[in-house]
DNA sequence: TTGAAAGCGCTAACAA
DNA sequence: TTGTTAGCGCTTTCAA
């Protein structure tokens, strides 16, 4: 009967190789060629074996720290949010993660507030990560030389960077179109556009969507119907305000660029006296269970942020195991999801 | 005039402590202590100026990898969650990540929709991290011999499990008192609960702080009125069609366990013609902007969810460091947030 | 005050 | 098929 040593009996101190070809009486490198399955080499089936044994006995797992020094692969990978607690950026973290536990790497999240140099210079050099995912929010010059100087591979997510080759975004331009289409086709001709921040990759996007699927319905644009409203319930509710404050004759639609913004100026039609969607319609970009839990529930349309979380983080590997040597994908798969805030037109 | 070479031509390989040792003319060990600011030794000012300087121009920065091998320190912490997208675990995660960002830590985040054995020892084995947050969803008896068998130091967060004494939890008796003291001072008798899940540590508490609050208001306990709704809107939603169905006389008022739970009760309560608050108020436990969004925005109480992540982690970085050897907290600054899905009763 | 030397645990030539 | 050797980049005695 074999006397089982309990793992942590060792001195408290976890197996190493050492320890393992020790006890199966043989070298180290024979230990680790074992373990890894090395297919360059042949080794006895009863060295295996008793490696195998011995590694089992011991509880034995690797050190990741010294396999990552010696072969400069963390097998980690870091990924820099500018908030955690958004419907979108969830969305996203939760895709990254995903791939990155089935392709066997850790996530390190990075809370990016301002995503200056510093903050992923921090990233890499704190914690040697093998690559980097960014998910920035403004639109920043400075992103791209920052993201070079880490030296190490990166995707950037929902953003196309002057001089970044590197990404994958969403066709934030066709998920306006059909938001807007969905508007035009339910028969409203007074559409107002709560848009994101001014200047922004995406908020150019979203205008072109709205602007297309007017011009497809024949309506002309109404410039004191588009507000900058940010990104949050506060902006939202304001920019709302301002629309109906400036003309005497409300928008019957709103198309919101989030979820967030949307949940802002519903919020202010109300106080206005205004039903949704009877007076008026809404609907805004990404989807989330924000929008099933308003009331009335949110029409949206869902694009493919956590898809583009687990796309980021799959090409990402690529990279870094250097299968492919670029990364360009538009996520197109966007979804109109009809809820209760859109409806025909009053009259 | 110095010549400066750019760190990045080196090779293309980071600059070593060796690569600032050589240029200051140095030994590698003098460099570590200058670099290191070693308390213990006193160095020349000049050699500290000249190690400084060769470090400053090869843009040196340490390799966190060896030196956690060296040193038995990862600088890293894993934090074991259930979901990543819920409002709770949002904002534990987001203390967290605050408090490891603060004191020089990373963050690894393991989504670990089980809390089996085998979770924790993956992320501790695969990432060498020194210490390990765990918020655990379901009661779970593996879970404490789980992260003995780790062999890091760990808090768990929310609950107090069979033989696990690092924790840190929540006063959520105190809330469940509040919230429903809420409603009888509004003069509501019939009170529903959408409790959690049946059994686990914070259930019983919810329903402890129910009990005594109606007690305090000389109000009988209705069985009927209570029913398990899990942590979802699909179960919020269902368990009030239950309470509905199962008595002729509704209840005026609904507490509910979470958030999304509430969200499904209230659109339940909508589908059966009963107006919120006029004809049944709900309140919830845990705040967040999902309840500023709901129609109409919902009362709540704020538990301390973001500071539970972070004096958990900080805890935990003092447990690592040998500052103290346990932790045990309630963190009980509980906060009735009054929104307009409360009132008093009908008649 | 500084340097020499050892070693954390592992992998990868190279040699046998 | 296995062992020897070297070294990833760092810290830390110990000796000078």
């Amino acid at each position: 009967m074999t006397m089982t040593i309990p793992p942590k009996d060792r001195g408290n101190r976890r197996a190493s190789l050492a320890d393992v070809a020790r006890l199966a009486g043989v070298d180290t490198s024979t230990a680790s060629r074992v373990l890894n399955a090395d297919r360059n080499h042949r080794m006895r089936p009863e060295t295996r074996e008793r490696v195998t044994e011995a590694a089992k006995t011991l509880g034995y797992s690797p050190n990741p720290l010294a396999r990552a020094l010696r072969t400069a692969r963390s097998f980690s990978l870091g990924i820099a949010v500018p908030q955690l607690v958004s419907p979108v950026f969830e969305q996203i973290i939760a895709g990254a993660q995903a791939a990155a536990r089935e392709r066997g790497y850790g996530l390190l999240i990075a809370h990016v507030p301002e995503n200056g140099a510093e903050a992923f210079e921090q990233l890499t050099a704190a914690n040697r990560v093998d690559g980097l995912l960014a998910a920035s929010l403004d639109d920043d010059k400075a992103l791209g030389p920052a993201l070079e100087n880490t030296g190490v591979p990166f995707v950037v997510l929902n953003r196309k960077a002057a001089g970044i080759t590197n990404c994958i975004v969403l066709d934030t331009r066709a998920a306006a179109y059909l938001a807007v289409q969905h508007l035009t086709a339910l028969g409203h001709r007074r559409i107002a556009h709560l848009a994101g921040r001014a200047g922004g990759y995406n908020a150019n996007d979203r205008l072109a969507g709205y602007q297309d699927a007017l011009a497809a319905a024949g309506i002309a644009m109404d410039p004191p119907l588009i507000q900058n409203a940010g990104y949050t319930v506060e902006g939202g509710a304001a920019a709302m305000q301002a629309i109906l404050a400036r003309s005497d004759r409300p928008p019957t639609a709103v198309f919101a660029a989030t979820l967030l913004s949307a949940a802002g100026a519903m919020s202010t039609l109300r106080d206005a006296g205004l039903d949704v969607p009877k007076d008026v319609s809404i609907i805004s970009l990404h989807d989330g269970i924000l929008a099933e839990v308003m009331n009335p529930a949110l029409t949206t349309v869902r694009l493919p942020a956590r898809e583009m979380g687990y796309e980021g983080t799959t090409a990402l590997i690529d990279l870094i195991d250097g299968r492919r040597d670029n990364v360009a994908r538009v996520l197109d798969q966007n979804e109109l999801v009809i809820r209760r805030s859109t409806a025909p037109p009053r009259g």
